[in-house]
DNA sequence: CAACGTTATATTCTTAGATATATAACGATA
DNA sequence: TATCGTTATATATCTAAGAATATAACGTTG
């Protein structure tokens, strides 16, 4: 067990204030397997108002609704992703393995560079 | 000019809490390039404290020194990127370079999923 | 030995990010 | 029509990140 595993992070910058990440595309699948933005908020124990702007960005910057809500009715409501937010989530999927696939070569190599024991106290 | 050009961000998380990616190695460019933590900050817009922190995590993290700094003397002192962290930088570079190129296919298909107008006010 | 610009470090202040809490609206269902 | 869990939203609070400021130590150079 020398040195953890190290991961690529991998996040689309779109434009100047909007990107999207491993943390958008976790909640957006969350909330496709779930059926609900607080569903999935409690799976990636994050607040609910967190997950819902995080998805009403992703709706407001995205060309169309990638999640689509309901208020009230059968277990008060719920959200579905839409077939265009099915497209965004499997195009970054592909990327992001894509980027992983590209740098796993040069990865362990890397890893190695590495201080196999972590410094005490707080880091950067 | 219709999208704004999408650009992929990398970063390698290594173990729990250090991460190295573009604004570390940046840093660390700039920091060889200058010959000093000082100047690297002004460069890169930042207060020394925060690059010298920057620095002192790159340092105390990977297993050997990237920087070698030197108080007092000509100049007031200054730093240098040693050998090692020439190579770390080269190596993140690589791995950066690699993980665009393998995303570059699909980035422009990816950006047209965008509004092309971007919404007003502040988004996350 | 005085001056200089830098490293190194501590302290305070401010700001942004996130959490916590509260509440209204909603619509199927019992 | 009362109930339910959710969406949607506002507000207040807490916390972490970063900026700003200050200062000591350092060693070369004039």
């Amino acid at each position: 067990m020398s040195a953890a595993q190290a991961r690529l992070r991998v996040r689309v910058q779109l434009g100047d204030g909007f990107a999207i990440g491993p943390g958008k595309a976790d909640l957006l699948q969350a909330v496709a397997e779930t059926g609900s933005i607080s569903a999935a908020a409690r799976r990636m124990e994050m607040s609910y108002r967190r997950a819902w702007l995080l998805v009403d960005a992703m709706n407001q910057c995205f060309r169309e609704l990638v999640v689509d809500t309901a208020t009230g009715g059968k277990g008060g409501g719920g959200a579905q992703i839409t077939p265009f937010g099915r497209t965004v989530l499997k195009d970054f999927r592909a990327m992001e393995a894509d980027a992983i696939a590209a740098v796993s070569k040069r990865m362990p190599g890397f890893s190695k560079l590495l201080r196999r024991t972590p410094p005490a106290g707080k880091i950067y």
